[in-house]
DNA sequence: TCAAAAGTGTTCTGACTACACCCATGA
DNA sequence: TCATGGGTGTAGTCAGAACACTTTTGA
């Protein structure tokens, strides 16, 4: 028998935020330390509970704004997946609805009123079980991983851990990081610049650094990522990660 | 300010599911009809509140099989989007947790204490605009339907809509309903049984339609998705619908 | 014998791989 | 001039599209 429409059971809802970046050639994901119970002084996903009145994307960044110092989020933020309420907070049942975001690596100096410390902290260290997190927070890390690794493969989202105009090259190790794998740089070239509809040339170069400079690039106006809206544009052909 | 935590808002939650089957080469999707308020009347999907101590999975399993009268839940369950808790239900703010069923076309005679008729509807007619639906059920439908479309290409889950046994021409149905295309029956032949860890021939042929018959095939035991568990064989080289 | 549907062979084309090669810069 | 990395050309291979063709059944 279902309950009653009238009186509903309530929850407390939470968001969390898988902030993945590409940094030093490996994945990052932010986290941060706890400085309450449960869990106090122990690695967490930045994230908090839904306020009266909000939206669920609007809480997530408004989380991570809190706990990472941030004022505007950069890259691009999408639902992940929701796990609870049943039996993964010692607390009680609580629903959580994950959030991943790419970004470019940006500077955390944070302190919140209830977390402290945020910071970069390599996703193979927690997938190896050298980094222990709270909560349910390595399955959701998990599946935010693989979530990232496919959405290289269809969408322009590769563009999202890199700025506003980048090089080849930075587009080349942000798909090697995230699928940890190599790829050959004169044939990603063809295919990154290649693909209708992706990259368009600034007319620019990067300089300072060896050998010949990089043209810079950036998305094509059908690709950019609107911060409110799904991502549209599909990659076709897709850039296959090499399998097997 | 976040709220403190040992006082978190909470919010109702509940569960609805986009039930996806394929009938006369169309896709059709499960939908009932309220019979108390809002929406008393109208169109929805199955779906309600999540009860104390209950996981995602499980009420939507309790509502589906409540709401449709089937005792056990066949074909491939998973989760697809929250939506909510701002601005999506009269009464105030509710989160509602979306599933999607591909499901083959089973009978649905039931009654509930706030649902009737459920019924197939032809999803097209939805998305014309032709039938109506409560709440936000149109937008969670075309989620729905856009999420079955991609899951074909890469998974073995056309075999969902199918029966345990099934012929070639059965599968390649499915997937010209799901993707509203035509697909050539000799290449879609050849693709299907040549995909390695997909299909195992049951030696076995269908009888009693026109023309020669037909071997009957059921999924591979490594493609076999079970009840509780995500599905994880990949197709490989993936079933690519027509683009462009 | 004919219609209808299952299943196979064959050719063409286009995309990916691998790798040789040239280009532009700093030291 | 050499090292370093950016960018292009090209041949081999493999998978998909298109379609002719054979096989096996019911009427």
């Amino acid at each position: 028998m279902p309950a009653a429409y009238s009186d509903p059971a309530r929850f407390p809802v939470t968001v969390d935020v898988v902030a993945l970046t590409v940094n030093e050639g490996a994945l990052h994901v932010l986290l941060i330390t706890r400085l309450i119970e449960p869990f106090c002084g122990e690695l967490a996903l930045p994230g908090g509970f839904v306020l009266p009145g909000e939206g669920l994307r609007e809480a997530a960044a408004r989380e991570l704004a809190e706990e990472s110092g941030v004022a505007q989020i950069p890259g691009y933020l999408e639902q992940l997946h929701s796990y609870g309420p049943q039996g993964r907070d010692p607390r009680g049942d609580v629903l959580t609805v994950a959030h991943l975001l790419l970004a470019p690596n940006f500077p955390v100096l944070a302190a919140g009123s209830d977390a402290s410390g945020a910071g970069w902290y390599p996703v193979q260290k927690l997938l190896d079980g050298e980094l222990q997190v709270a909560f349910d927070h390595l399955l959701i890390v998990s599946d935010a991983v693989e979530r990232a690794r496919s959405k290289l493969e269809y969408s322009p989202l590769g563009a999202a851990f890199c700025g506003e105009e980048f090089t080849i090259a930075q587009l080349r190790a942000v798909y090697e990081a995230v699928w940890d794998t190599r790829l050959d740089p004169r044939n990603f070239h063809r295919k990154a610049t290649g693909t209708p509809g992706f990259l368009v040339d600034t007319g620019t170069v990067s300089g300072g650094e060896a050998g010949r400079p990089a043209a810079l690039f950036r998305l094509a106006d059908e690709a950019r990522f609107v911060p409110g809206e799904p991502v549209r544009a599909v990659l076709n052909p897709p850039l296959m990660r090499p399998r097997g």
